[in-house]
DNA sequence: CCGACGATAGTT
DNA sequence: ACTATCGTCGGT
């Protein structure tokens, strides 16, 4: 499990940091697994930031110690952030691919799916940070403003390093607003099968 | 109570 | 580009 050092270092370099990591939830009694392969930073100074709204207490965990959860509603649906260096600035999970393994076992997909209304292919399971939530039952009540918990619910380093890394503030955004715009990063391997549909040309 | 507005996701 | 969707927030 990362411990609460990895978490407290720049957002832009936690986000980085965080591709090809792999999260872990249990569900049901079965280990869920994903690989993360899609981040953006958040500074309490960007526009585009919840922090720079200011303090409230839905907004809380953005101001607690490094590796403090946080999770919203966006759009009606939650959303995985966590807390890194500095007051107000963190990263959010943005996506994220199934990811099996001996602790994982192939049997959690029909897991994930239970927990979908409608059928959803599995290379789509992590296709969103809310329905990267969805798929490990993440949420709001149960994890904001708390920290991981290696009984049923981390992130850990496998030493998976994307092969090749994409970040720019402006993927398939129109130009002229990128001021309001977070930093994103993205691993360049799945920028094909994830990544295709939302920033289609 | 109501209307506007998202750090959305999927389809045309 | 369009829209179904739903929790928040602010104004009545």
């Amino acid at each position: 499990m990362l411990n609460q050092t990895f978490f407290d270092r720049d957002p832009c370099q936690l986000a980085q940091a965080l591709l090809g990591k792999v999260i872990r939830r249990k569900q049901q009694g079965v280990w869920l697994s994903m690989r993360i392969i899609e981040t953006e930073a958040y500074y309490i100074d960007d526009k585009a930031s919840h922090a720079s709204l200011g303090y409230t207490k839905k907004r809380e965990a953005l101001f607690m110690p490094a590796g403090t959860i946080y999770m919203y509603y966006a759009r009606g649906k939650p959303s995985l952030n966590v807390s890194s260096h500095g007051p107000g600035n963190a990263v959010l999970i943005k996506a994220g691919f199934p990811y099996f393994d001996k602790k994982s076992p192939m049997a959690g997909q029909q897991i994930m799916q239970l927990l979908h209304d409608a059928p959803r292919p599995l290379e789509r399971m992590g296709n969103g940070q809310t329905i990267l939530c969805r798929s490990l039952h993440l949420t709001v009540p149960e994890w904001d403003q708390k920290t991981f918990d290696n009984k049923v619910f981390y992130i850990e380093d496998l030493g998976l390093t994307p092969r090749q890394m994409i970040t720019t503030k402006r993927l398939g955004i129109p130009v002229g607003r990128d001021e309001h715009l977070p930093y994103r990063f993205l691993d360049a391997d799945f920028l094909k099968s994830v990544s295709a549909c939302k920033l289609k040309h």
